[in-house]
DNA sequence: GCCTACAAAGCAAGCGCTTGGTTTGCAAAT
DNA sequence: ATTTGCAAACCAAGCGCTTGCTTTGTAGGC
């Protein structure tokens, strides 16, 4: 990851290779396996018609099997919109950490982080993000504390990284631009278009503008 | 609305005030009428449960009547939750137009319009325009269709006053500006608090300076 | 011979909505 | 001033269906 002397830092780390590793050490459900292929249809279904509005028999149409057998995989409903959940925040913020160590300079690992959520919200993981977002308040009570414990920490990398940018401002106002450019790029995903014009690439750095004015300073 | 000599330009207009002239041109249903209610304990449980897992049964007990009596008022749940979009949209774009009209000069509407597009998110109405972003995809395919052209109106104040604020920018320049803009703003409603020291004035000029660059040019 | 992975059938609860009948408010007729 | 007429507003009950989940049984790999 740091090895820059054979291979020139990229814009974007390895999401495939990423993705290997975390199935490797058990991070994260193999989506060969059964249960690994029920989640990728209930990402599916849940973004498209909403947690509540699918059904375990939709759910087990979708993969073939009768809605019976989906409780040999999981105990409850509940329990697989809350393994959607945790997956999608684990390998989110794995890739958020990787991009940051693509870079040395505090700016430039700013906009890796926009360019990674760029991603995240509008790449081949947005079902499941758009899922976590939209279907958060679905899961039990007890549920979500546990998973805010890993969404801290995923705010923990983008503080530190702005904290590092902009030295020169006070932690509230730090904590002000991290809300209105989360806003912004969460935002994305309703309007967005990856076969448009406009490049995640050049997208992130128009967003990058915004944080770190310096040289060109705003937009256009 | 354009007597300046008698009172000064306010920067937001009064609220109360349109929504008691829309009331009596039957624009939107009175509060006070049994409809009204029920549509405001919609909009509250809606909000707070999501409008799937909110029953007749729950909207009936909260206005404390029969289930079965609330089809005396709607025909179908579809259309108590098409209902109260409806009306969000209405409100929302009558103030839009309201604060527009405040100014003279393009960049001092703009600073109105975003002002209105917070308040409208954090203000007394920010659950019904919450039900209306979360439980859009919940409405009928014919719902959301009639609604569009309401929305579009929206969109079109909005676009008007950026293009005459911006005038060198081409216009899908314009068309990310709006949309960035509108992300940082909704966004609010997920950590903005009116009990803070921010306040929206305040956090109004600080977007503001994002999209105009002129004087101040950036954050803090 | 046991464990995994499913099928088949069905249960109890809850859902949106309908029905038939009762109460209430109010204006016109007496 | 009282009665009558009537529509709006609501109740009580429940129908038909769907829901998440349980139970029982079984085919196949190790």
């Amino acid at each position: 990851m740091e090895d820059h002397v054979l291979t020139p830092p990229a814009t974007t780390p390895d999401e495939d290779q990423l993705l290997a590793e975390m199935i490797r050490r058990g991070e994260v459900t193999d989506p060969a396996s059964a249960r690994g292929k029920l989640l990728r249809a209930a990402v599916e279904l849940f973004r498209r018609e909403g947690y509540e509005r699918t059904t375990v028999r939709d759910l087990a149409a979708a993969i073939g099997i009768q809605s019976g057998s989906i409780f040999h995989h999981f105990r409850s409903k509940p329990e697989i919109l809350h393994a959607v959940v945790e997956e999608c925040i684990r390998i989110t913020t794995a890739r958020l950490k990787a991009a940051a160590a693509l870079h040395e300079q505090p700016a430039d690992q700013l906009r890796a982080l926009i360019r990674s959520e760029l991603e995240a919200i509008n790449g081949r993981s947005a079902d499941a993000l758009s899922v976590t977002v939209f279907e958060w308040r679905c899961l039990p009570e007890a549920s979500q504390q546990e998973l805010l414990v890993w969404r801290r920490e995923y705010d923990a990398v983008w503080m530190d990284v702005l904290r590092r940018t902009r030295p020169e401002l006070p932690a509230d106002e730090i904590f002000v631009i991290r809300r209105l450019l989360m806003g912004a790029i969460s935002w994305t995903h309703t309007w967005y278009n990856r076969e448009g014009r406009l490049d995640l690439d050049e997208l992130a750095i128009r967003i990058w503008n915004l944080a770190v004015p310096g040289e060109t300073g705003t937009f256009s």
